[in-house]
RNA sequence: GGGCGCGUAGCUCAGUGGGAGAGCACCUCGGUGACAUCGAGGGGGUCGUAGGUUCAAGUCCUACCGCGCCCA
């Protein structure tokens, strides 16, 4: 017997323990190298997970993502696809450097006490206490990855892909070695990408400073800047060549105050003569637009910034080692005190910040690696725009676009310890050899020189979204030319918001398409982001987070899961509440009390139940709503449009098996002695209910697999291995269809002038039918029982017509299509509320044959609108005229009764 | 400044040119036999505004108003 509510906590890790153990998420060759049987002959899906980071903990997010590749992967695989779902997790080098760094300072200690090797074994011992929380979370949430398969950055495998990248790309001149202005964390002490750093917006100012104009008595250029404390590595003054307040000026000197450095004035276009005062003065060495200008015009670098962005020896002595915000007060000072500050304006300005360490970032003139994005993005533009990978809702396409079009250097050298260090050897005369190990640099060395020298490798370790890069096909085992790198490369889909096209989806496009010949997934699914319930993203700061493994305690985790997927409409964000999750939860009680409704009434699994053979009409109607059913969540999972397969489910399992069905079925389960009936209906109901179960998995994956378990008394297969159904439209039957749905709309509009006429709701009344066609006489008949019980009636019976006028007193009339139906509610008949109610009905009517007619008399709309469409006016016209005269005829009789 | 979205019931949102929908919330009734984590019934809309295209517009086009995000 089952317990009266489902109890998530206590079946969940049970289910995916046997899951996991039953080899049910393997993949075909996982399964064959674990010894099990194999679905070979299957043609492979494959998901390669986003690989969170090894740092990281599960948030709404993540729950999202993977609750949606996790319904893919169980779709597909109980569609019979060898479906793989490759799991793993990178090494976030900054994130887990930073980690086990504030663990070395709490016992007051740096990773330089310790030396490169230490710390990396330091932070290994880490990841292997620490580093598995999200992937533990993962199972709670119920992921169905192929963890036999899971994969890690820094694993030997994917280094070894990342060298021979790395290699393959500079001998191809795609990675270069640069000096070049480059995104400084003056915290974390190392470069970063473009992407890793976010511009914030905020109101600064702009101080405009007076530059003695050399050899001009009392003359000065005044120029605008938002970095006082960069003056003092000025090296020019940039006007626009067409500005004639300055055209003079040009090629002439100024003098730096303080400094006493002789500026160039230059003309270039970058100057705006409608911003600041149209002067601006130039730092190429720590601004990227700055250095724009210096190279077009050979001004020199003067770089004042030592590594932590304080001031170094290029500065007068009163400055050294001045950090860059006091030197800022410090300039503006003594500026103001030699009477050359000229005034202060505010300025809504964007300042750069490192997403890791929230400093602000200083452009720092350096050598680094970079990728020569701009080359590799061509071809993975082209793929997109010929349709070889398609993105899901289609308009991230112009993101995408707009981003590759735009594509910069990327710089991939980051000097930390954690992370694949740079397979780059210098030479004592600073000779460079890229090679995939130290002897084969080695090897290249002696070649140059004649003889062996000694190398020194490169200390920087590469951007850790470099190696993201490779996973759809590092994690397959290449560069070894493995069967899986050829069974399941290329991917099917790659899931993941929209804040990731630039790191993943783009770098994996790029390294895909250059390595393989082939982009890495022919499908990018942009799925939304999660919000609170205000529409606020979740934030730490904010205190709005919510926790989804909080969540999963409170209801469960197919409760989670039916919210996120209910939720995920394209193109829209998740706003998520807990009272939402309660009410998915309420879903999974609703299920889990259909399934006491079959066990109670002897509703057994029949192996034997064959349902072409069906006689009942409503077991037939059933059947056919199982195969609808099917249908619309089958096709919402392939147009990816999860949340119409999450509303056609509960639609389904609620609506129309819960509220309808299962009454339908009480007449004859529990009244009735029909014992062919009885046992065709039980072997229906629990067959329908099994299909229930097919059709939640993907989205409910453990209340459907422990009432699979729980519902037979053996089965021949766990459900997540079981097939999805598959049943020929010929099963859906018109007739039963018509007959049922009929049925649903006499019981509806019983009920409803029940309700409203306040008769009590344990009174039976009597129904009387007159001017029905044959096959409503006969349905009604057929399912007296069941009108009785469900609508509470007390008898049912046909009406001549010529008894009509005499019945309708103290009756309240309805009129469905042909028929007109007398409900015999005497004692609490309320002559004004029905008059009412009928002129209201009326009313309705009249609006609806106005518009028709009025539709129909249009000459244009008859000409120009489709024939069918024209059809289908003059029917409803037609209806709606019927249903006008039935609805006059009961008003002249209630009157006359009156 | 450039780009992409979003304005539909009190709230959150579906809606694919051809009868305005769902869930939640709300109101009324119901302690019964799967389920009160429930059942039955009900009210609630100028589809942001203004034009246009069309026989027909929530849906397509234009402008405007309001809001959000990304990029510079």
């Amino acid at each position: 017997m089952l317990e009266k509510t489902y109890q998530p906590n206590e079946v969940e890790e049970r289910h995916y323990k046997a899951w996991e153990e039953s080899g049910a998420f393997e993949c075909a060759s996982s399964a064959v190298a674990a010894g099990r049987p194999a679905r070979d002959n299957a043609d492979p899906y494959t998901i390669v997970i986003p690989p969170p980071n090894v740092t990281g903990s599960l948030h709404m997010g993540h729950a999202l993502n993977n609750t949606l590749q996790d319904i893919l992967i169980r779709y597909q695989r109980m569609r019979g696809r060898d479906s793989l779902w490759q799991p793993g997790t990178d090494h976030a080098g900054i994130a887990t450097q930073m980690v086990v760094e504030r663990q070395l300072a709490e016992a007051g200690e740096t990773r330089h006490d310790y030396g490169r090797e230490k710390f990396i074994e330091k932070v290994w011992k880490w990841k292997a206490e620490s580093g598995g929380t999200i992937t533990g979370q993962l199972r709670r949430l119920g992921a169905s990855c192929d963890w036999s398969r899971e994969r890690f950055t820094m694993d030997e495998g994917l280094s070894a892909a990342v060298r021979k990248v790395f290699v393959d790309l500079h001998k191809q001149g795609l990675i270069y070695r640069d000096k070049r202005l480059v995104n400084w964390d003056p915290k974390l002490h190392t470069a970063i990408s473009d992407l890793e750093v976010e511009q914030r917006e905020t109101t600064g100012k702009l101080w405009y400073f007076k530059y003695p104009i050399k050899d001009r008595e009392c003359e000065f250029l005044t120029v605008a800047t938002t970095r006082p404390e960069t003056m003092l590595g000025d090296v020019a003054v940039a006007v626009h060549p067409e500005d004639d307040r300055y055209k003079d000026l040009v090629g002439k000197n100024c003098i730096l105050p303080i400094v006493g450095r002789q500026l160039i004035i230059v003309a270039d276009d970058y100057a705006d003569p409608e911003k600041g005062s149209g002067a601006v003065k130039m730092t190429p060495a720590h601004d990227f637009n700055d250095f724009e200008v210096g190279r077009r015009h050979n001004l020199k670098l003067v770089n004042i910034f030592n590594e932590d962005a304080c001031l170094n020896d290029n500065v007068p002595d009163h400055y050294k080692g001045l950090d860059r915000f006091k030197a800022r007060d410090k300039v503006v000072a003594e500026m103001e005190s030699l009477g050359l500050l000229d005034k202060i304006e505010d300025n809504e300005m964007t300042v750069p910040y490192g997403d890791r360490s929230g400093v602000v970032i200083e452009p720092w003139l350096m050598d680094q690696w970079f990728v020569d994005a701009q080359r590799l993005a061509g071809p993975a533009i082209t793929a997109v725009e010929q349709g070889e990978t398609k993105f899901v809702p289609q308009q991230w396409e112009n993101t995408y676009y707009e981003w590759m079009r735009n594509i910069q250097p990327w710089c991939i050298s980051r000097q930390i310890w954690w992370g694949h260090q740079i397979p780059a050897w210098f030479g004592p005369d600073g000779e460079i050899f890229v090679e995939l190990n130290a002897e084969e640099a080695h090897a290249a060395a002696r070649d140059l020189y004649g003889k062996d020298v000694e190398l020194h490798q490169d200390p920087d370790v590469l951007d850790t979204w470099f190696s993201s890069a490779l996973w759809p096909f590092s994690t397959l085992g290449w560069p070894d030319e493995t069967p899986e790198v050829a069974r399941y490369y290329q991917t099917d889909v790659l899931i993941t918001g929209f804040d990731i096209i630039f790191f993943w989806v783009a770098r994996m496009m790029m390294m895909g398409i250059h390595f393989m010949d082939e982009v890495p997934f022919h499908t990018v699914y942009i799925h939304a982001l999660v919000r609170d319930e205000d529409g606020q993203k979740m934030s730490k700061s904010k205190g709005n987070v919510i926790d989804p493994l909080a969540l999963i305690d409170k209801f469960g985790a197919d409760a989670l899961r039916f919210t996120l997927t209910a939720f995920a409409a394209q193109g829209r964000d998740v706003r998520l509440s807990e009272q939402r999750v309660e009410g998915y939860r309420n879903f999974c009680t609703k299920i889990w009390n259909a399934a006491r409704f079959c066990e109670m009434n002897g509703c057994a699994v029949d192996p034997a139940f064959d349902p072409s053979l069906v006689k009942e009409t409503v077991n037939k109607w059933i059947i056919g709503k199982v195969i609808e059913a099917e249908r619309a969540i089958s096709t919402a999972i392939n147009d990816f449009k999860f949340n119409e397969a999450a509303q056609a489910a509960y639609q389904f399992a609620w609506g129309t098996y819960c509220d309808w069905y299962l009454e339908f079925t009480k007449p004859i389960l529990q009244d009735g002695d029909d014992a062919a009936a009885k046992a065709e209906t039980h072997a229906a109901a629990a067959w329908a209910f099994d299909q229930i179960l097919h059709l939640l998995h993907p989205i409910m994956p453990f209340i459907t697999e422990e009432l699979w378990e729980q519902t037979a008394e053996s089965r021949e297969t766990m459900l997540i291995a079981s097939d999805w159904p598959e049943l020929p439209d010929t099963l859906i039957d018109a007739d039963a269809n018509a007959e049922m749905d009929w049925m649903v709309r006499l019981i509806s509009e019983i009920r409803s002038v029940r309700s409203e006429m306040n008769v009590p709701p344990k009174a039976e009344v009597p129904i009387r039918v007159a001017n029905a066609g044959d096959v409503a006489m006969a349905t009604i008949s057929k399912h007296a029982e069941l009108i009785k019980r469900v609508a509470r009636v007390e008898a049912v019976t046909a009406l001549e017509v010529s008894d009509i006028e005499t019945a309708a007193k103290g009756a309240i009339q309805f009129v469905l299509d042909e028929a007109t139906v007398l409900v015999g509610i005497a004692d609490f008949i309320d002559l004004d509320a029905e008059k009412a109610r009928l002129d209201k009905a009326l009313a309705k009517q009249h609006d609806e044959i106005t518009r028709f007619k009025k539709k129909l008399a249009n000459e244009k709309f008859v000409a120009n609108a489709p024939d069918a469409v024209v059809e289908t006016e003059r029917e409803k016209l037609a209806d709606a005229r019927l249903e006008m005269t039935k609805l006059e005829e009961a008003r002249a009789r209630l009157m006359s009764a009156g």
